[in-house]
DNA sequence: TGCAGTCCAGAACGATCGTTCGATAGATGT
DNA sequence: ACATCTATCGAACGATCGTTCTGGACTGCA
């Protein structure tokens, strides 16, 4: 056998395509395993799953991050890790109370949709893993619900939320967008931004308790 | 050896006490597999896991279950599987409207409290299980979706909401009670009525979109 | 030409998984 | 007294797990 590396299709595929070269066969893993993950969870997804669905051997995850938590650590780096700072940059712009929560809330939703499956595994799995609970990403949730916090009081200094407990109330706006984020699917009947517009609207009745302005 | 299976403990215990007198196995198996399946999910623990925890064979646990599924099966039918007929009971009862609505949504987070943990575990792995997918777990979120998208539409139809989208406000509302289940502690600094009432508020003025009437 | 570095396959390792099986001690019924 | 049933143990089975290792093909640089 001499040829056991050459592409094994034969004359009518490229004569060089190392999956490397084709695409980055790192971006096909992490595209791979967020698939798997969302689908059975982290501890039910086996890398020889991921291997064998693109058809590489399993040194190729180990090669390219370590281990399977690695491997994981990848997946939330390019899509969660930023979420936070995503939620403070749309905090900090100009603007009253009102509107910068509606922009944060936007914010979030859009990144949600936006890195949908990987959302869902950093939800499900985050108080899980690496037995004592992975630190960084308690620290994501953390920095988000303060996000929330931290303006829920701004809006109820100036009188615009009436509930003394912000905490709960950051609480249930946290329900609401990481609930939609498993029942949103983007072939859906409405518009994403006709979805966009009813959880908001929701969200923010159920904040301030009256009607908004009409801005 | 001849007393293999004496208990190990000797004199100063009871003389005779296995474990199914002194409270019932099958509760204490139970009991400790929702624990784990909460804390490390459903794939995340062993049987092994399971038994060393209560110090006995894992063979009881096919004595009494089957099989690992049917330990997960067991747990749901004692707690998640009387969800829906619970609410569709508070939804048959009478008064208006919103009066019903009230009465569904403080039964759901009554019945999310008490079963807290088995919820979470229902939730969390409901979409994972034997393979193709659990039939009868999907239904059970099917039917309970199918009560708040009943009385909204109902209530849409009085007037009281004006959002066209009653199945977005009703996923809305499940966001807020099922993420309720994952930050709720019991020992927190509120007691459980204030909590009910913070959330009830918030959602009541969500699907509305205006303050209620007094009552 | 040689040599180091990168990329990948395939076999193998020990651990752990869900599950099965025979044995046994005690309770129950005849 | 004997047979049956229930509850439990401990050992074992094959499968699968995450991980490691060896080696080969290729690239880039001296």
């Amino acid at each position: 056998m001499l040829d056991t590396n050459i592409n094994q299709a034969g004359p009518d595929s490229a004569p060089e395509a190392t999956e490397r070269e084709r695409g980055g066969l790192r971006e096909e893993l992490l595209q791979t395993a967020v698939d798997l993950f969302a689908a059975r969870g982290f501890k039910g997804t086996s890398i020889r799953d991921i291997a064998k669905t693109l058809g590489v051997s399993v040194s190729v995850i180990y090669h390219y991050f370590g281990n399977k938590e690695g491997l994981w650590s990848a997946i939330l780096d390019y899509s969660v890790k930023g979420l936070p700072a995503r939620l403070e940059a749309a905090l900090a712009g100009g603007g009253h109370a009102l509107e910068r929560f509606r922009r944060v809330l936007r914010a979030h939703l859009a990144a949600s949709a936006h890195y949908q499956k990987e959302s869902k595994i950093f939800l499900i799995d985050y108080d899980r893993m690496s037995a004592a609970g992975d630190q960084a990403s308690k620290a994501i949730q953390k920095r988000v619900l303060d996000v929330y916090v931290g303006i829920l009081e701004e809006m109820q200094a100036e009188g615009l939320v009436k509930s003394a407990q912000t905490k709960i109330l950051a609480f249930n706006v946290l329900g609401v967008v990481n609930w939609y984020l498993r029942w949103y699917r983007p072939d859906g009947p409405l518009a994403p931004e006709e979805v966009y517009e009813e959880i908001v609207t929701f969200v923010l009745y159920g904040v301030i308790g009256t009607p908004p302005g009409r801005n």
